[in-house]
DNA sequence: CTCATTACTTACATTTTTGTGTGCCTCTTA
DNA sequence: TAAGAGGCACACAAAAATGTAAGTAATGAG
């Protein structure tokens, strides 16, 4: 995550499809091991770095901060910062990201009818 | 692709998410770099390696072998294979990869909608 | 003065995915 | 006799994602 060579054939596919073609461009912004779990967590109501990291299992602290930078980068989350010591960051879905929610509750629809089919042929 | 150390904390994880949340398991079928654009392109009718090779820019022999593998394994697509010299082989869409279709035009409608709202502001 | 708290950052190691180049097989056509 | 077509497989290289361990800042509690 984050360090990409802008000049291997590897990102230079990944532009052109992002490019020309919406869909891979959202599962570019969906694709991270955490980031949809995040954003499902969110759903609800907003949450702090720590209880996100509470109610994750297995995420660790630079997991948490990697994704929620790309999805705060990528116009999924807004951050607040409180001016408090110790610190208090919230996170909550922006706009764009709640209009996402019917397609991801659809995807875990389908996901959990394939997976069923697919296990018991 | 296709080699997995399956004792590795990254794995370990993957498959629990995988386990407990259907989104996961649906984006870790369609995370690859070229699945949905191979999905996408058998939408309309069955095609065979070479005119998927031909429609799809940039993609090697190699990817498109390793995709259509894991995408066969997946359930997600149906491979038929002709006794003829030289070799023919093509390729379809499953009813379960089918019954995906509306949702990736939601995606791909959700994509071109966040990344113009977003790149303008 | 020491320690705990919170939301990170940094350097590094490992794993996974993607890409490159070559070779194979069986027949057909030139 | 040679070349080509089609659909791969293999060994290797590079890039990207993920994970591990440690450290930082400011402050208030004890």
């Amino acid at each position: 995550m984050s360090k990409r060579k802008i000049t291997s054939t590897n990102n230079i596919n990944r532009e052109k499809l992002i490019d020309f073609c919406g869909m891979m461009y959202a599962i570019d912004l969906l694709g991270g091991r955490w980031k949809l779990i995040i954003l499902y967590k969110l759903e609800k109501r907003t949450l702090r770095f720590s209880e996100l990291k509470k109610i994750i299992p297995g995420i660790t602290d630079r997991m948490l901060t990697l994704h929620l930078q790309e999805l705060e980068r990528d116009g999924l989350v807004e951050r607040t910062v409180y001016a408090e010591v110790p610190p208090r960051v919230d996170y909550r879905l922006t706009g764009s990201a709640q209009s996402l929610i019917p397609i991801w509750q659809q995807l875990e629809h389908w996901g959990v009818a394939h997976k069923k089919s697919w296990e018991t042929g």
